[in-house]
DNA sequence: AACTGTCCCTGCAAGC
DNA sequence: TGCTTGCAGGGACAGT
């Protein structure tokens, strides 16, 4: 599922492979994946303007456009965006084509691929964030792009009394960290799901910066990950590999590979599959 | 204000 | 074998 690795590295892609290219063609072949403002907006939107930067807040893609508008694209839970030669053979789902101007003798299509439809494409004037992306506009401290320190982490946590799990998935408070993420960062830095954020002294904080920036970057190294019930590639098609590094997500049951005592445990908190060791976790 | 539960949607796997 | 059921989950939204 994209978290803030995998829509780190599909940004990376489209920086790579879109950026600098313009669209000369838009198809839209399911609203749904353009609900937002509509399939008439983004093809307007986006049809003759060129990419002129990709970036990344939280699982938010960010592309600037030349015409003074910004593309959106969220992938949520099964979107994924592929880049292909024109006339390739396009995978169920796909619900968005750009096509890219010829380059080199070779056109492109950009494809927004997304079986679940939850994600979405959106065009928007970014004088207007507050009121058309209010989402957007709330986000919080995104770990690997913005500045983030133990200090803005003990700011963001001091009024919040509920579990430390619940506030990690909490997207106006930190923004890109999902479910598999929290729980392999809780794992590394030793704590429960159920701690209280508020309550947590400044060492400890200290601590769970350190588990944030160092499994957030790891995974991007990695590639994110690709888990055997969803589809998640890049660009290119390509897999990630940080599901190798998994401390507890996906292994209850199993021994845990830290303390190699405990079997790994599984509950749910707020409404998500949760994994963790009772012996290295408190 | 802060927190919890429900819903959206499809593919896949387990169970009968 | 072929059906039904449950599960996966990001974020908006309603309700407490």
């Amino acid at each position: 599922m994209p978290e803030l690795p995998e829509v780190e590295t599909v940004r990376r892609g489209i920086e790579a492979r879109v950026v600098g290219r313009r669209i000369s063609e838009v198809e839209v072949g399911r609203e749904r994946s353009v609900r937002r403002v509509g399939k008439e907006a983004v093809i307007h939107g986006l049809l003759g303007a060129t990419l002129v930067s990709a970036r990344r807040r939280g699982k938010y893609i960010l592309c600037d456009l030349d015409t003074g508008e910004q593309l959106m694209i969220h992938l949520r839970m099964s979107g994924r965006v592929l880049v292909e030669e024109a006339g390739t053979e396009r995978p169920p789902h796909t619900h968005v084509v750009l096509t890219l101007a010829e380059r080199d003798g070779v056109v492109e299509e950009m494809w927004f691929v997304d079986p679940r439809t939850f994600g979405e494409v959106v065009v928007f004037d970014p004088a207007r964030l507050d009121v058309e992306m209010p989402d957007l506009a709330k986000l919080g401290v995104d770990p690997l792009v913005d500045e983030f320190t133990p200090e803005i982490l003990r700011e963001r946590f001091a009024r919040k009394r509920g579990n430390l799990k619940a506030t990690l998935l909490d997207q106006h408070v930190l923004a890109g960290i999902g479910n598999i993420y929290a729980d392999e960062i809780m794992h590394r830095a030793k704590l429960r799901w159920s701690r209280v954020p508020s309550s947590l002294s400044m060492r400890t904080l200290v601590r769970l910066h350190e588990a944030i920036v160092h499994v957030l970057t790891k995974a991007v190294e990695a590639g994110g990950s690709t888990l055997d019930d969803t589809q998640y590639v890049d660009i290119d098609g390509e897999q990630g590999w940080f599901q190798t590094e998994h401390r507890v997500y996906g292994r209850a049951g199993e021994v845990c590979l830290t303390c190699k005592k405990a079997r790994i445990s599984r509950t749910v908190v707020a409404g998500r599959t949760t994994c963790y060791c009772a012996h290295c976790q408190h």
